[in-house]
DNA sequence: TTGTACGCGTTATCAT
DNA sequence: ATGATAACGCGTACAA
């Protein structure tokens, strides 16, 4: 690998000028320029990144923890999001880290790499996911005054730039649409309010029917366990929803993977999605989109969440800290063969 | 951030000692060992990356190229394969980088998108995907003499580590299977021969009728652009298969997306999955073990295909070249609902 | 066992 | 416009 140096060498310059020529260009007379040019080509030179990270006190890198979950073939959660993350980052020249960890690890050792993340200055930024209400992975971040932008609101008294979706919008809309179908019982299978999005997932709901004027029922809510299976909860729940006396005629499923489980205990009780029980439910997965009848969903745009976050990060690690940096996006109704009118 | 001299002076010794404890405990006497450790405890210590990976020439960091699809919500192909990566690196101290391009790139910008990646020693080695039978990409790598592992083979005449699953096995064995379930007329859905598992899965259809003793038919074969929507082709296609005068009474189909279209163009076309025609797709994706009926699939190990070849990357990076550096794994023919006896 | 000094390849400052 | 030279922070031979 040849050096700065050398190519200072062989261009009769010295290594300062190599230097100006990639980065102060206009502090360079052309004509050497040229030269230099010519000679890093040659000899095929590119500044070595270890030493221009040193050297700068920046690495043009940001890191990404994406829990993966770790049983087989589990929608990955948000792939979009990931895409628009990456694609994002190339296009801004910089680099992403992927970082995992086992999603049963304790809170402790979750924590313990965030820190490993931040230490020895390896990346200019994170990007977070899933954000907790009461998110201590935040709280640590901001301790250390790391640069970070999350996916996701949380509770904390901290400001920090972050993109979301109006998840209780997106449910009250849900709600609006079935009772104006002509629904009047309308249940909810969702997950617990330690993530902020099940939190204002489940608020929607509860808005939702005081809206239209329907009474809450808990009878025809249920909040499955984040740690289990959400295929087999969502069976389950809807299995139990459908064995009581007043039935839902309408499910609104916060969670794509428990959307599959309710499908599932709606046909393993005998009754058909749409034409007998209508369901709304999260992503448009291949699952959603083409099971049949295909799934009526809330849509979030992933990818541009995932665009919007890495720019909101890079921004703020470039110093840049617009005023706008609570980013709320809201979904869309795609409306499919899922709801039928009662 | 306190440095390794800041460490040293508030410990009392030099700055060598310091390296030498976390690099070389052995070389230091337990008494100064547990004075400067508990000095770095205090300071809250960590090497500097960018300073270590310079000293070291070396980065503990690999890269994957991972070409996410422009589309949204199609196939992001094989993220337990990225979760096995992923989670590898974690596990064994090294950094995962996770590069993308178009997907509709030239190969030209695709191949300096590699050169960047190899230049500036950024990464130790590179993880490629989707390798083709003459793939630009691995020539470069081998050119440039950068570290690389493969998932997938190729057909030029180089050595290089790379993991892969077997199938051309995979084909044959749903033909067998479909064979013996009584089919005849056992159509395929596949993509061209460029990807060398395109070639592969398309070599074990036609090698599984020879050994069952069917005659090829061409009528009974549709290779899908690549470059085209997966879904609409795959219908196309088995739209097409249903209107002529023998039509198939089952089909194999090469690729998750392809599936997709194959099923709905079956039920299009007024047939029933499974009752009136067989299916059997590659992968356990949420569509294909929750549809109804739940699809035959043929399952390939993706997350231990990620392990792997992050595992071979990293030994090879070590030094190390096992003589086993390629590793071909069998699939699973997964029995489901969409495949009848005739 | 411990300390010194140099090298890693850049960037950046400051004279010239 | 260009050229020395000093950081940047760490690893490591080599000397003590």
């Amino acid at each position: 690998m040849p050096t700065i140096d050398d190519v200072a060498r062989k261009a009769g310059v010295s290594l300062g000028t190599v230097s100006n020529v990639l980065n102060n260009p206009e502090k360079v007379k052309p004509a050497t320029r040229d030269r230099v040019l010519k000679i890093i080509e040659e000899t095929g030179f590119h500044p070595n990144l270890s030493a221009r990270n040193l050297s700068r006190s920046k690495t043009d890198t940001i890191a990404l923890i994406y829990p993966f979950s770790q049983r087989r073939r589990t929608e990955h959660y948000y792939s979009d999001f990931l895409a628009g993350t990456t694609d994002t980052c190339f296009r801004l020249n910089y680099r992403l880290m992927l970082s995992s960890y086992p999603r049963d690890v304790s809170e402790k050792e979750k924590l313990r790499n965030y820190e490993e993340l931040t230490n020895g200055s390896a990346v200019d930024g994170i990007v977070i996911t899933r954000t907790e209400r009461n998110d201590s992975a935040i709280q640590l971040l901001s301790d250390r005054q790391q640069k970070f932008a999350a996916l996701g609101r949380c509770d904390l008294p901290i400001d920090f730039p972050w993109v979301d979706v109006d998840g209780a919008k997106a449910v009250r809309e849900a709600v609006h649409y079935l009772y104006n179908l002509g629904h009047r019982r309308i249940a909810y299978v969702g997950t617990p309010a330690l993530f902020t999005f099940s939190l204002h997932r489940s608020e929607g709901y509860r808005t939702g029917l005081e809206e239209v004027g329907i009474e809450f029922d808990e009878d025809l809510v249920i909040l499955a366990s984040v740690a289990g299976n959400e295929i087999e909860a969502g069976e389950n729940g809807m299995v139990g929803f459908l064995k009581v006396e007043a039935p839902p005629s309408a499910v609104i499923v916060g969670g794509g993977q428990l959307a599959i489980g309710v499908v599932n205990g709606i046909e393993k009780s005998g009754y058909r999605v749409g034409t007998d029980i209508s369901v709304i439910s999260f992503d448009d997965t291949d699952w959603s989109t083409h099971y049949s009848p295909p799934i009526t969903t809330i849509r979030q745009p992933l990818y541009e969440m995932g665009k919007l976050v890495a720019e909101l990060l890079i921004k703020s690690i470039a110093g840049e800290e617009p005023e706008d940096h609570h980013i709320l996006l809201n979904t869309e109704l795609v409306i499919r063969g899922s709801c039928k009118k009662v």
